[in-house]
DNA sequence: CGCCCGATTGACGTCGTTCAAAAAAGGTGG
DNA sequence: CCACCTTTTTTGAACGACGTCAATCGGGCG
């Protein structure tokens, strides 16, 4: 059984020996730097499962790196419902929508028991004035985030139900293959109707989705626990050629 | 009769002197720092109506500041088809989406007459390693480009057509304002099928829109000129809590 | 063990798309 | 300036995908 959690003997303590460097911040920064890096980074308990690491309207300070397991981060609209922005699995960086504002736009909750890395934000401007590939990557990471965003754009106004999941469990798929875990057999930490907030869709569509695919033969799932078995139909699914009713 | 192009008696030279210098990178700088910004500014000839800033795929090696005019993004999927990805008025940067993969993943088009200040990304990161200020405010862009597509997602994926157009021109309308244009009255530099493009609507429904929200007296739409007469009524369309049918 | 929340399934309604056609606007060359 | 052609916009009618409502099932947790 995969689950997002990674099962360490002792807990990473520094950027140099953390296995997830790089995909993080840290990215082509050497030895001497990383350690410059270390210098700010503050590693706090892990968040128990439905704990929140900030809320909407928080006073920006931070920003974070997933070291294990996973968040989701949402918004609370005026009249009381809620939109569900993005899912943050380990190495990926959370906390910067909140540059513009100085406020925190989302809450941002933990799926699971989640460790983290936690970056002050004047440190880490300071730092970058004199580390060019920390800046760099700075804006790497946001213009990624940027590109993320327009794809899921994309996905919102232009594919259907069928072809939204697929490209979901695609995208989670890669993600998690990146980090070391399997990529067609992983534990879904966000629920049903998580997963449909997120794409746009309700409860209901998403499971009728789920029992689709399954009886396509492309994908099983028992539950949270999901095992992708035909990844060239998902793909032609997610790219709208293919349609599990065919 | 109210256009997007600025009739200056002469093209602006330098930040100092730009009336958008206020919403623009400099932003935050004293003057000292603007003549410096300047220094790496270079202002080319202006785009006509149609031709293209960058194409998808080019190499990224500048972001673009809009000096007057406007430009939409898009980009073009495996299957051909279109997706557009924003629209640019006067003192917004655009480009930036590019500096991930070091290319640009999107075209980027002007809508009519457009001047642009264009900023070679090398140096303006040179520059904002002695400059904080400088720093920041490309972050800051960065990050409310992010809060700016999270708004979109939600737009698309929880709001009805009605509520995505009233959205959509209440939008225009303020940033019409805070460049010195009237926010009641003015012209769209798009056509519909680009709007619903955007929106992720088909032209009809855009079409059928404005004419519901003409019929219940809250915009006169005459072609692309469009004027804004009730406000309150179209801020609770597009919140979700009017209708144009009541 | 019982309760509660999450997931599933079916029936039905609705909003937006699609297809088709006509009207209006814009651009071009004579 | 006008005739002609192309593109954009508008309007109507029918269809379809997804949402809503309702009922049931199942698993986790107190």
């Amino acid at each position: 059984m995969t689950t997002l959690i990674k099962t360490n003997t002792l807990p990473q303590i520094n950027c140099k020996d953390c296995s997830l460097s790089s995909l993080c911040l840290p990215l082509s920064l050497d030895f001497a730097d990383m350690d410059r890096l270390d210098g700010i980074v503050k590693r706090g308990k892990p968040l128990k499962k439905g704990e929140f690491l900030f809320h909407q309207g928080d006073h920006f300070n931070s920003v974070f790196a997933v070291r294990s397991g996973s968040l989701k981060t949402f918004s609370i609209n005026d009249d009381g419902s809620e939109q569900l922005t993005g899912f943050y699995l380990p190495s990926e960086l959370l906390g910067l929508s909140g540059l513009y504002s100085e406020r925190h736009p989302v809450c941002a909750q933990a799926l699971e028991t989640t460790s983290l890395c936690e970056l002050p934000f004047a440190h880490l401007d300071e730092l970058s004035a004199t580390l060019p590939s920390l800046r760099h990557q700075l804006l790497r990471v946001m213009s990624r985030e940027i590109q993320g965003d327009q794809q899921m754009m994309w996905l919102l106004s232009k594919k259907t139900a069928d072809a939204r999941i697929a490209s979901f469990l695609l995208n989670l798929s890669t993600r998690f293959r990146a980090r070391g875990y399997s990529g067609s057999q992983f534990r879904l930490a966000m629920s049903r109707r998580e997963m449909g907030n997120y794409l746009g869709l309700a409860v209901e569509t998403v499971s009728r989705v789920f029992t689709r695919f399954v009886q396509s033969g492309w994908l099983s799932a028992e539950g949270k626990e999901v095992r992708i078995l035909d990844v060239p139909k998902l793909e032609g699914c997610a790219a709208g050629r293919l349609n599990p009713a065919d």
